[in-house]
DNA sequence: GTCTATATACCGATAGAC
DNA sequence: GTCTATCGGTATATAGAC
């Protein structure tokens, strides 16, 4: 009647995600994961028969989560300029514990040395929020709160590569201030 | 009289770049430089001690060029918005080949799993790149053409970053238009 | 300056007992 | 579901001949 101790696949996850967010792909081991987890290495096995089923995995998860992010944004938030602070808030949520990168950026990263399974994954978190940015910059112009000079396309590719490279920047130059400001002043100078 | 083959070190730091732009720092091997130099991996190990050695010098060097180029420019261009669409082409001539990713954008997001030289490296290039966007958008502003709404430090940042992220958005997620676009879509927001 | 040979460690992954 | 033991491969790095 007990299957799985409910959750060591999950913890399994959840430490190869903090890894990948430090230290990406090509960083990080299973025997890594198992210490931090407190099981051996071949157990990691039984729960995902190759690194590239554990990321992949772990990428759709954190893609899931984010569509999750989204859809409670448009809930608890009707004004489209509201909205996009709220999406600026949810990379700077994840900058702030302990300058933790976005885990599709640092994939994004290093795409060329990735496993099409995880390349795919990767590719749809970034589909996934273009797609929505698009829509709330539509709305936001529409609104009168974001000038109409440029396509929302456009400003949802902007949005995005600013949040991403801000976490880059702000890790590798010490001194950045990371998305949080970033995002803030993109919103600010886009402003109608 | 015969001393280094003038430049097998060079070609070794070649190599050794564009693999970083395509892999990361783990996404390389010394034999991976040595098959594609032509030589064997004690031989790299005859020019460059360590890995760390051998891509923090790859880093400064990057750094260096960098400067020239930026220094090139402030002589062949006086107008300030003309400066900062020249700057946004040298990230877009690192794209146009084969996606490659900037150097310190990749290392910058690996910065955790970095030796501390080659991270005092890649905060050397993020330093200088926001010393001189910072004052290229303070001239820009006083020349009038881009808005004055902004500190131009954080213009320079948000520059930075958008083009940073660009670069890994546009190849994760394939269908990004990468840092020229991007770079001119932010320009054109920003105009006053 | 380049080579062969090697030391040592770690990697991802599997076999098979409990 | 977890373990011990191990395979085969590759990593960084060094010793010493040419």
């Amino acid at each position: 009647m007990n299957q799985t101790p409910a959750g060591t696949a999950e913890r399994v996850m959840d430490v190869a995600e903090a890894l990948i967010q430090q230290r990406g792909y090509g960083g990080f081991s299973f025997d890594d994961v198992a210490q931090a987890v407190g099981i051996r290495k071949p157990s990691v096995h039984h729960h995902f028969r190759t690194k590239a089923d554990l990321v992949a995995a772990l990428a759709r998860r954190y893609t899931e989560r984010f569509e999750s992010a989204l859809a409670a944004i448009d809930v608890a938030r009707r004004d489209p300029l509201a909205r996009l602070k709220a999406y600026v808030q949810l990379f700077a949520t994840t900058y702030a514990q302990d300058g933790r990168l976005c885990v599709c950026g640092m994939l994004g990263a290093e795409a060329d040395a990735l496993p099409a399974d995880v390349a795919d994954a990767v590719a749809g978190f970034f589909q996934l929020n273009l797609t929505w940015l698009t829509a709330a910059f539509r709305d936001a112009q529409r609104s009168g709160q974001v000038a109409t000079g440029q396509r929302a396309a456009n400003l949802a590719e902007l949005m995005l590569s600013a949040l991403e490279g801000a976490m880059v920047v702000g890790r590798g130059g010490r001194s950045g201030a990371g998305p949080t400001a970033v995002g803030k002043n993109l919103l600010a100078s886009l402003a109608a």
